[in-house]
DNA sequence: TTGTAAGCGTTATCAC
DNA sequence: GTGATAACGCTTACAA
């Protein structure tokens, strides 16, 4: 059922129907009333496709994640979809975890007009030569960037949070402290290892390469199989500071099985502050990232972009916190 | 840019190129060729709110979740984005969580073309009213379904599976076991508790109202809190099966936090097997749920129903399976 | 305040 | 094989 039918029996034309449709103010109360009526005894509803070829606007916006598994990707999309909801905008979903190869096929989505714009939460979409070709695209990166962009993006102080979490097991006496880290193609792996490096150096700690770890996922075995593998070295560490709460949580298990007691003979610090990290058993000390609040503010950069591109857009750095439990 | 400038370009109709972008074979191989190659040379991208709108349909599936924290969905929802993939589907999320009361208006994207068809992870969308108005439209229901309707749903035998559970309590000695579920307006609440009454029923066991409890909600503190109520009766439970592996995980966590031992003085039985459910201590015995399938089949069914609407669409019943680990 | 009509960029139906 | 051309259903100048 289209405009035209609800146009004929409401006795006016199209366009008095599309200006109801659209809230214009240039109809007449009566008018709008009559029209009204007649759109809901039909239970008409505006055909989305024809409108968005019209108005050149999908209403969508991309969001790419590395993997919906990791509750912490779940929670900015949260956020993302709290602030994009009430402006009318839908959330199309990509999983880019098979996909890093064909991933400008996501970006592509933009060019197609299929989405308005795009807020990649997936390292492999932020990559450079992508970059290069769309930052004029109305997208936005979202904790994961390329520092040699000008794409605008949301994030915390990788290099400080680790810092701060080093920072806090050498003030607890901790100097064999490890670190698992994650593949350093990507930044918050280099930004968080640079911070590791840099509370030991502060400190007077010689940088032991051993204790230097990087684990090949971000999975619960692969914290697992990385503190094993840590726990045969002839000088264990006393500390372990994972780059995400689920090698954290892994590493907890690993130390449990060889007979450790945390955080008696090791503390464990982790990254993110999941919801399961209080649920551990230590709960985990973990440096937490504002997620829902990443996701709202790449929102609004993204709607900001979207409603006036001529402004610059400004990336944003939110606040990070140690929260200290029963682990570390 | 648009097809018509490519057309110019390529010395051609627009319909020939419209032939070309959709591999027509009524097309000279040589003037594909030279189309191809005009449309590679411009980066030609078709726009599909145009071709939307010609072809009516948008390529979109909508996808409802209630709680997108719990990594139960991320699973699902990669089951079918997995399906959905390959045929060129997107998936626009919505997490309804909020939003119970306006959940309609999701639905209603369907009807106003903005989504194809529609997979509804989200128990309120399955509500029996909504069904009525919809039954006819191209959506299908994922693990929550509404037995009176005639949509069609996937999930598992719940009654079985919470039967399967409770019997290997039974058959490990316990008598007193307790039951943390969920509110009964959710049909997969109330078949897993029948499943419960059914299985103590079975053994013999008279059925204690006290330890038929129904948590608040379904996050880690919701299972925790109810554990610990459970634990001030004169008469403790030997063991507690618990609806889903989130609110069993706050039970451990409560458990431990008034010294009881698990499995010891305690046996605590999840639902569900989300990834968490192995790294506890002691790791959470759980009746599995197949996720990633479980969303495979929801999508299987929606592109038949998309492709050939005159088909029945069958509803499917997929397998679950009691993992035991250390926690019973 | 309302109506007419010109697109929006495709795809599909005809002719040729 | 290819090209005009008419839709698809809406929004929006512009005219009345």
């Amino acid at each position: 059922m289209s405009i035209k039918v609800v146009a004929e029996r409401a006795g006016v034309s199209v366009a008095t129907v599309s200006r109801v449709l659209n809230d214009h103010d240039a109809v007449r109360e009566e008018t709008r009333i009559q029209v009204q009526r007649i759109i809901d005894e039909m239970g008409y509803q505006a055909n989305h496709l024809a409108r968005n070829l019209r108005t050149a606007r999908s209403g969508l916006v991309l969001v790419t994640v590395p993997d919906l598994r990791n509750p912490f990707y779940g929670r900015v999309i949260e956020g993302i979809a709290e602030r994009l909801q009430p402006l009318g905008y839908h959330t199309l979903l990509c999983d880019t975890r098979q996909h890093s190869k064909q991933v400008s096929n996501h970006l592509r989505l933009i060019m197609q007009r299929k989405v308005d714009g795009a807020i990649c939460l997936d390292p492999y979409t932020v990559h450079r030569s992508l970059a290069e070709d769309l930052h004029d695209l109305p997208w936005v990166a979202c904790c994961e960037y390329d520092e040699d962009t000008q794409v605008p993006h949301v994030g915390i102080d990788n290099f400080a949070a680790a810092r701060d979490a080093v920072r806090y097991l050498l003030d607890r006496g901790h100097r064999r402290i490890a670190m698992i880290g994650y593949d350093q193609s990507f930044l918050f792996a280099r930004q968080r290892r640079a911070g590791y490096v840099a509370a030991l150096k502060q400190a007077g700690v010689a940088l032991d390469p051993d204790l230097l770890r990087v684990a090949p996922g971000l999975g619960f075995d692969d914290g697992a199989d990385t503190m094993h593998s840590l726990c045969q070295l002839r000088e264990r560490p006393t500390a372990v500071f994972a780059v995400s709460d689920t090698l954290a949580i892994g590493a907890l298990r690993a130390a449990r099985a060889v007979g450790l007691q945390v955080p008696r003979d090791l503390a464990v610090v982790g990254f993110d502050d999941i919801d399961f990290a209080a649920q551990t058993d230590p709960a985990l000390t973990t440096v937490a990232q504002p997620m829902e609040a990443l996701g709202r503010a790449a929102a609004a950069i993204l709607l900001q972009r979207l409603t006036r591109p001529a402004d610059l857009a400004i990336s944003q750095t939110l606040p990070h916190e140690l929260r200290v439990r029963a682990s570390a």
